[in-house]
DNA sequence: ATGTTTCGTTAGTGGGACGAACGTTAGTGT
DNA sequence: ACACTAACGTTCGTCCCACTAACGAAACAT
């Protein structure tokens, strides 16, 4: 399975050890492989998570305010509300007050289902994260927030 | 271009705003894509920069030790190295001593190329980055190297 | 000699982010 | 009342990336 690959030794050149972006890019796609490999477990993919969190915590709402939260391309919530409905995890039904929206509402399964995941979530970051404590996790979601916020107003 | 979307408004669930996985991914996203974007204004990939900067600092090697170095995926290095050795930036001789192998050196003008891309790099990443000052940035890069060390050898 | 490993290479897969276009429906201006 | 514009859901397709599979050639181990 794991290639035991080095890519983070010595023999990495310093100015591209040393590259924000560079660490940024793979610190990102080995996360992302626990994540994605962590919640396939759970036959889940982090964008259901996504979906079924904002659907909980905000309340029922159409697939264009579910991309604008989540942050899913509105392209691709067609298909992530499909296989959710599919799994009667949330329930897609059309709004009468505005017939061109879908109302997603998440459904009793699928608050079941969030908390499965919340869990299983923590346990992967937790992994993921491991070599840093609580105030060194903060730190850094308070660094990639201002990164963020200054790209998306940028 | 820009859509101008929101993602990181308060319209976000706070569960999902302070995963730090999502944050890693988000970002690395957008910086990938500024740092993709700049570098094809001077016809190069990331990729490009790294073999070049490895091979200038520590000197020709082949095409193997190059993936290792780089982390560029071994399948993916001859396409990286064609378009080098395209451009006259490397050469690809074979190994006299082993004649399995390639050895790829940089040449004159991929030395005076990777000067370029190290300016243009610099300056890119300092927009990416532009919310951070020195020692945020230096925090960034300690907090990534860590977890990265961590899961290479986990 | 034989089997194993390394190297370079090709072709192909799967996923994620994104763009283009379309029919449908709601608002908006006049 | 009517044309125009904008939003919504949807489908299809594109591009890039990390990765796999398989292979011939060469080196190495025993």
């Amino acid at each position: 399975m794991n290639t035991g690959d080095a890519h983070m030794d010595e023999s990495v050149p310093a100015r591209l050890r040393n590259r924000p972006t560079r660490l940024l890019s793979m610190a990102s796609t080995r996360c992302d492989r626990l994540v994605n490999d962590g919640l396939a477990r759970a036959d889940a993919r982090k964008w259901h998570y996504a979906v079924l969190v904002t659907l909980a915590e905000i309340g029922p709402m159409s697939q264009a305010e579910l991309s604008r939260r989540t942050g899913i391309y509105h392209s691709d919530v067609v298909a992530v509300i499909n296989e959710l409905a599919g799994r009667g995890l949330v329930e897609r039904a059309p709004d009468p007050a505005d017939r061109r929206r879908n109302v997603i509402t998440i459904t009793g399964p699928g608050t079941d289902h969030l908390h499965r995941l919340d869990d299983l979530l923590s346990t992967i970051e937790d992994e993921a994260l491991a070599p840093l404590n609580r105030e060194e996790r903060a730190q850094l979601v308070e660094l990639l927030t201002r990164i963020l916020t200054h790209q998306v107003r940028g």
